[in-house]
DNA sequence: GTCTATACCGCGATAGAC
DNA sequence: GTCTATCGCGGTATAGAC
């Protein structure tokens, strides 16, 4: 609120917001917010206590930021694969593919901040408003499969609501192992899991190009 | 330790051990572990917070106990159907779908432990040995895709550790939103779980008997 | 922008009466 | 088996000097 905006970057010692952010949010990860104390945060930081509410007023106030940032990004790619407009010849199929792969780069390319949101319990005012924001991007997502059943693309022995959430519980799963740095990219990483959600694990007739048998 | 054992479960007022154990794991899973309070557990009882002392000698050992019996559910179902011992002629892939479907049903029969488990960050000593634990079942899991994959009977383009991860990230996500006692019974549910893991969420061409269309 | 010092509260756990 | 009362600690947040 009274806080000069903090334009000047260089020179001065100490962090800016941000930085107090980005650090508090892996520290949120690895221990738990809740199991999270702000000396734990001055400690990694290498402050006082009260240096952070220089910057933040509050603990759960870095909270509301991470989640915001997971919840924007998330909404806004579901938004943009999901939706008829850039492409309106398109299938339902076409675009709920299109969406898990998208899904999962934005998980990959907000992954602290989505692996925060993802272990929100609904503790306090902030975390069931992100609950609530997070519930209506789950819908929109649920409602694409849907209409994907309702072509006839998708296999009818399965409800489209179970699939809605095995196929994201999926992909939400990867914030418990995924590293970006790896040996597996990003986009790469996103085609496999359509992949493997699509078409399943076992062998399929006349899909396999039968690559080299090479050891890793 | 000085317990009597309270054998005598009937007449009493007051709670046994188990009963305390079975609530303060329901409250952890709501709120966290390290959100929850003894003074919540307490307030949730109907007693005082030293009467909560009486049956256990710290909140970490409730902990303990929910976490211990989640990893010998888990681990014996993983030894049962993942073993060659009970069914020496069948294939790996047959084993790891057999895995697949029980992993489901114990997940939900211990669904409170399980999900205390699945969200154990390693805060404690109680917890990394409970992660430990879960290490050496993953590994187990995942050596049994591996020998699947050796047998040709799983596609080729995606690294078995891959699948390993995927399929039972998606078991393990269904503590986020499976409640027994809806329309969806474990054991179809492990069926249904088990068919989407293993020939994805497409059409596939002659498998389809064609159920006429019911609206729910 | 960071510091020291501190207010105030709720935490896990204990003591001892009933 | 539960109670009241309390201890000691560490939590979030604030005040005011530098």
């Amino acid at each position: 609120m009274t806080s000069q905006a903090t334009g000047s970057r260089r020179g001065r010692p100490g962090y800016d917001r941000e930085t107090v952010l980005r650090r508090a949010v892996d520290l949120f990860n690895e221990r738990g917010y809740d199991a999270t104390s702000t000396a734990d945060l001055a400690r990694d930081l290498g402050v006082s206590k009260s240096a952070i509410f220089h910057h933040v007023s509050s603990k759960e106030e870095l909270l509301a930021s991470a989640l915001d940032e997971a919840l924007t990004a998330l909404a806004s790619a579901v938004d943009a694969a999901a939706d008829d407009v850039r492409s309106p010849g398109s299938s339902a199929t076409d675009r709920l593919r299109a969406t898990v792969a998208e899904s999962v780069r934005i998980l990959v390319a907000h992954l602290p901040t989505v692996t925060l949101l993802l272990r929100v319990r609904g503790n306090s005012a902030v975390e069931q408003a992100a609950l609530e924001r997070r519930r209506v991007i789950d819908e929109k997502l649920a409602r694409l499969v849907r209409e994907a059943a309702a072509e006839g693309t998708l296999r009818t022995d399965l409800a489209p609501e179970l699939i809605s959430r095995l196929v994201f519980g999926t992909v939400n799963s990867l914030v418990e192992w995924y590293r970006p740095g790896g040996t597996l990219s990003p986009d790469d990483l996103a085609e496999q899991v359509t992949a493997l959600a699509f078409d399943g694990l076992a062998v399929r007739p006349g899909t396999l190009p039968a690559p080299p048998t090479v050891e890793p």
